[in-house]
DNA sequence: ATTGTGATATTGTTAGGACATATTGGCTTG
DNA sequence: CAAGCCAATATGTCCTAACAATATCACAAT
């Protein structure tokens, strides 16, 4: 019933190296299973025989196992198994900028700083941010696209101890990986995903028609401390690009 | 430097129902977090302490503050502690219908039938619900409003087994309830979203003016089995819903 | 033919312990 | 006084062990 996989999967660990056994596993049976190497729909061994053959104790491999379940390419079942998904399954949204987004799909990001600024906080923004209301803030509008073609414009607001960033740096790097470069890690975002129709500047930005459709996005980004760090409003041109995320009913 | 918690939280558990212990433990600090007993911001106990207090073992406090970490509430950093982040966390977008989202947000949900029929799938449904090309398939399609204001249209392929399904129960029950009825559980769902014009038949149905924005929404949902189920595509009118998101790097 | 019962397989929950690693801050030393 | 080391603290990883809950199947009983 079980079907025979190949011995890659049950090669040796690294128990040296500072890599994580569970995420050794989760990673070599992610793999197996996008490359199709598991079938979909097909049943996993169990828990303690596969922690029986790679040498380690049950929590590890659950472990593994879980972080699968959570990204939606594994279903369990008490008393039954774990079977692989059938369909394919979309990569989540991530929490990356548009940038690392596009460039991942091997596609090349341009970037146009339409505006950069320190500007007093409006209402909306420090409440966002949670800083004073006409405290200094960065603001940051963009005009990404790839291959030429526009795709959205990003508005961004920022606490004023970024003010350093290079506004050069922005042509070529992404946002969040300024903000990486300087040690700050965006850990949790909450975004709030929409639509409306684009303004007479937008439409000629994007280069679509006007009171054309756009897909817009809002989000708020904190950090490891769970302080708001960051504070976006972007937009994009619909027939380029869309959001696409898995959900997993826990 | 620790604030003082309420007595509640630390008031026994059940170990004689069937609701998990790590399980209360988060349940009560979602809900200390939420209603502000527990302020943003401030420092967690350490998990060892807590575990005492509660009469938990380490592992089992650790889940329970693990279910927050992803959840968005708590950030935890090695060699510091963990900590509530700042900042109102949106409740994330949940495996549910939209009748049963609406619900949720007190208002009364309606539901018009549009159509309801049995056809041989086209490809492109085909391709989603992993059955053969021209096999029976049914098509739903109903008219969604809040109080009486027509909100979105949405269009469902199910599987042939789902025929009995049955007309009337649309109206006063969501699609995901009644397959729950039926002993089918969803649980997982790959999502699309974007967004597009109206066409003038929407546009007349949501009472949105022709060529207007819609927000779209594609998903394919699969149940305990793996087995895809339902291939749904909706829109929205979006002054009237948006979807919103609580993304955790891992 | 249907129902119940028990054996088996599998995941779910909880405990308790050990060691690793990252951060902070104080102490020591040059 | 500054730099570096070290202890204290907290989370991260991994192990062994046990029992609970659920689904399946064979088989007996009605």
């Amino acid at each position: 019933m079980t079907p025979v996989w190949p011995d890659e999967l049950f090669t040796d660990l690294d128990r040296t190296g500072p890599v994580p056994l569970y995420y050794q596993v989760s990673s070599r049976l992610e793999q197996a299973i996008r490359s199709g190497t598991i079938p979909t729909g097909s049943r996993l061994e169990n828990e303690i025989s596969i922690g029986e053959r790679l040498g380690l104790s049950r929590p590890t491999v659950r472990r593994a196992i879980q972080e699968l379940v959570d990204k939606g390419l594994l279903v369990r079942r008490r008393g039954i198994g774990t079977q692989v998904v059938q369909g394919q399954v979309s990569r989540p949204v991530e929490l990356t900028s548009l940038y690392e987004d596009l460039k991942h799909g091997h596609h090349e990001p341009s970037t146009e700083v339409l505006s950069y600024e320190v500007i007093p906080a409006p209402e909306e923004v420090a409440e966002k941010l949670s800083v004073a209301v006409g405290s200094d803030v960065l603001r940051i509008r963009r005009l990404r696209g790839t291959d030429g073609v526009p795709v959205a414009i990003l508005e961004n607001y920022l606490p004023k101890e970024f003010t350093d960033i290079i506004e050069a740096d922005l042509k070529s790097k992404g946002l969040y990986q300024l903000l990486r470069a300087r040690g700050v890690t965006i850990r949790i975002a909450n975004q709030s995903i929409s639509a409306r129709r684009a303004t007479a500047d937008e439409a000629d930005l994007l280069g679509e028609s006007r009171g054309g459709p756009l897909l817009t996005m809002e989000r708020i980004a904190f950090d490891d401390s769970g302080r708001a760090i960051e504070y976006g409003h972007h937009c994009y041109r619909p027939e380029l690009y869309r959001f696409e995320t898995t959900l997993v009913a826990k």
